[in-house]
DNA sequence: GTCTATAACTCGATAGAC
DNA sequence: GTCTATCGAGTTATAGAC
């Protein structure tokens, strides 16, 4: 029906505007321009641009997590992340919705309204890597020693600050890709080391985080 | 003399405004205000807001990261780089440097003015961070096979999205530090590994890496 | 150098015709 | 549901008095 059409032209409007604009310039007018339809169905349809907004980027986020999901599924080395992750930011520097993930973020201080939304979307996002590491840190001498929740949550936060980097100098994000693309590889080495090397990595690092003992005990106590 | 006390002002101000309110929020009345100054001689002393800004950003990203060079000189281990990092998270957390960078990062797409002045700003704290990886790679198996360069900007921009993602959930960004830190620890232990261990590590690397060649054939090209 | 006043805009949001 | 017209607040920037 025309409702759910001009909703949805809305919706896109706004990722399309936020993404190429930047939110800075992000309005009522600009999101109505770039959707086709006028200005005061915005508020009809939503209330006010920042609940627009704040649909907006649950909708971009879990749309575009979810058409990754199977290939984060498939990835089975840090290496393969690594190379998945890479690919990840060029396609999307064509969709935008990370760059407009990273636009939210940088917006959510001052318009409350857009803190959870956008903490939801990057929940999408951390949800994929999670999946992900906690199948990978099991075969590492890791195992144990590092909350893969909290290291989804660095690396989808990483992965927002290079994106907005991208805009500034694309040529030093880049190089940053390609030289975490490099450490990865250390992380899939780790992965088939011998039975001999890799029990003397463990017990070096076992050794080493002694004096703060595993991690389930720092975190599910809450 | 007074003009100097008020330029000083104004670019004091305009960083406690963008740290405080989001560059959303930031306009030539805010920043005035803040800086305890008329409105207008924003135009007089700097040309425009976004010009302010741009030198404020200069200003304030030069003058925190040679707060931190000492510290930064005195890294021994990945491990201390990681503990060094969430203490300027924590310090920055008050004095809202970083956040800064971080709010003028996203808005620069849509006001090149900024853009420059930006990727500067995020320069003087790269130029700090590899300075400290080309000291402390070497000790490592990655020697040559990760470029120090390329891995301090991921390094940065990675911290200025935690920064970001601070403000929207406070919880999640603690818990990611602590698991960069973990992770850090996996680095420490690779100083030192014992000689056997070390070199079989190191081989493996090496195997791994063969087909892309070292780290000095791919960069220093250009 | 610093102040006031104001021009020229853009913004979000609403009222009301259709 | 969609459109036009418009209000009131907030914006950058400038002109001109002091």
């Amino acid at each position: 029906m025309a409702s759910d059409d001009t909703r949805t032209r809305l919706l896109d409007g706004a990722l399309r505007t936020v993404a190429g604009n930047g939110i800075a310039k992000t309005s009522a007018r600009s999101i109505a321009a770039s959707a086709g339809v006028n200005q005061g169905l915005i508020f009809y349809h939503f209330g006010s641009v920042d609940e627009l907004l704040a649909a907006a980027c649950r909708h971009g986020a879990e749309q575009s997590a979810a058409r990754y999901r199977e290939r984060f599924a498939a990835v089975r080395s840090f290496d393969e992340l690594a190379r998945l992750g890479r690919e990840v930011h060029e396609a999307e520097r064509a969709s935008g919705h990370v760059a407009t993930l990273a636009q939210l973020l940088a917006a959510a201080p001052s318009r409350e309204w857009l803190a959870q939304a956008t903490a939801a979307g990057l929940g999408a996002w951390t949800r994929e890597l999670e999946g992900v590491l906690s199948r990978l840190l099991p075969r590492t001498p890791l195992e144990g020693l590092v909350d893969s929740g909290g290291l989804a949550t660095a690396l989808a936060a990483a992965f927002v600050g290079m994106e907005l980097y991208e805009g500034v100098d694309a040529r030093g994000a880049a190089r940053a890709f390609t030289a975490l693309e490099d450490l990865a590889r250390l992380a899939a080495v780790l992965d088939d080391l011998g039975p001999v090397t890799r029990t003397a990595v463990r017990a070096k690092l076992r050794a080493a985080a002694g004096d703060r003992g595993p991690v389930t005990e720092r975190f599910t106590e809450r």
